[in-house]
DNA sequence: CGCTTGAGTTAGAAGCTATAACTAAAATGA
DNA sequence: TCATTTTAGTTATAGCTTCTAACTCAAGCG
């Protein structure tokens, strides 16, 4: 990062920068995003009110720069599960891993959109990234061949997302099936949906990642 | 409903109270959850803030009751769509259609939860009629076999969210995988997390759904 | 006809985001 | 070293929000 300023006035900048984000991940993980207070953040930090606009444009300009950051950290986690050649399965228990660890960083990425918001241009390029480990690792686990059905003829012609990934539309199936299985889930799990139907969310997870193995 | 009070205060009383959703969902849908402003909707209805207060207790009441409203309508469509004998795949258009129908009102179910909010007691009971209608699809339909597993077996001990319903193990475990799974499409093409991608997202829908149908 | 109930009002407290104007301190350059 | 510029943080304030309190006035009922 070009953030290593050995400037004085730079560091102290970005720390303070550091320790408003620090504060409003806590306030996010206890109140959700939508009870994020840059005044409550301001009186935690012994400062008052207005001194936070030196550091973000606002609130929302705030709330974006989480978001960044909850898409980079899933990037990397991504990618680190990816290069540890652990296959799908480790894949899956990393995402389910990074999810429990905060659902509202989940959620920052994966919820409930506001109809207005337009997500930051650079966090479409880290959702190739996430994309493009998981491809990856589709790619290297062959398995149990399934007869090429509608969807991945269509998919042969509508790989944008894939960038330049020399991945086959049966891959490509099965990346996506892994995306939004997985997502469909651990989001129902995140939002508390399994609670009290007694069954373990855990064992349904690692079926459902079985199912995916197995190929289909 | 016992709403059909012939009594005229009663009745202006509840209609009054219908506009005031209605504006409501209007606001919901442009606006999100978040952004909906008891204020606002006073003044489109020609009457000054703290009116409303006569029929809500709050923000919080307002939106509890538009969450149960949503829980009751998407377990309607989920009773007809089961009775209308169409099967899995009709069951899952009419849920696709639902919630394209109105996007915000499937996150005010399924979208991201407040942290310390719980809702209310009646649409636990209205979640039992949803898995309720999809439980009845899943045991008329029966599918390929598949080999039993881990989530089978655990199934089998952990069925208190199924009432009292005759469904074996098997069907149990496919009734899930039909909710997860088509939660996991839906929610993402909703949230717009597919846009730009350059698939068609009824297409990777359908593909799913006829993944489901032919067992696993 | 009189009393009660309740819908709607205005006033105001407490909270929020955000802007403007100001102070004080630190970094910078001649 | 001293003057200038930069900038972190302050208070004050506007404009929004939810929500409570006190009041008015009209409709319904015995």
């Amino acid at each position: 990062m070009a953030a290593g300023a050995a400037n004085p006035r730079e560091r102290y900048r970005s720390q303070v920068r550091a320790e408003i984000k620090s504060k409003a991940w806590e306030q996010i993980a206890t109140s959700g995003a939508s009870g994020l207070s840059l005044n409550a953040i301001a009186k935690e930090l012994g400062m008052s009110g207005p001194a936070l606009y030196r550091y973000f444009d606002g609130r929302d300009d705030l709330i974006t720069e989480l978001v960044r950051d909850a898409y980079r950290s899933l990037a990397d986690t991504f990618r680190a599960a990816a290069d540890a050649g652990s296959g799908l399965s480790g894949l899956a228990r990393a995402m389910r891993r990074w999810a429990l660890e905060d659902p509202q960083r989940y959620f920052l990425v994966y919820g409930t959109p506001v109809p207005g918001y337009r997500a930051p241009d650079d966090t479409t390029a880290t959702a190739r990234e996430i994309m493009a480990a998981l491809l990856d690792v589709c790619a290297a686990e062959q398995p149990r061949a399934a007869s090429p059905d509608a969807l991945e003829s269509h998919l042969a012609d509508h790989h944008g997302w894939a960038g330049d990934h020399p991945a086959p539309p049966s891959v490509l199936r099965r990346a996506l099936a892994f995306w939004t299985r997985l997502h469909g889930v651990l989001s129902l799990e995140l939002a508390g949906h399994f609670t009290g139907m007694g069954f373990d969310p855990e064992t349904l997870f690692t079926a459902e990642v079985n199912a995916l193995a197995d190929g289909e």
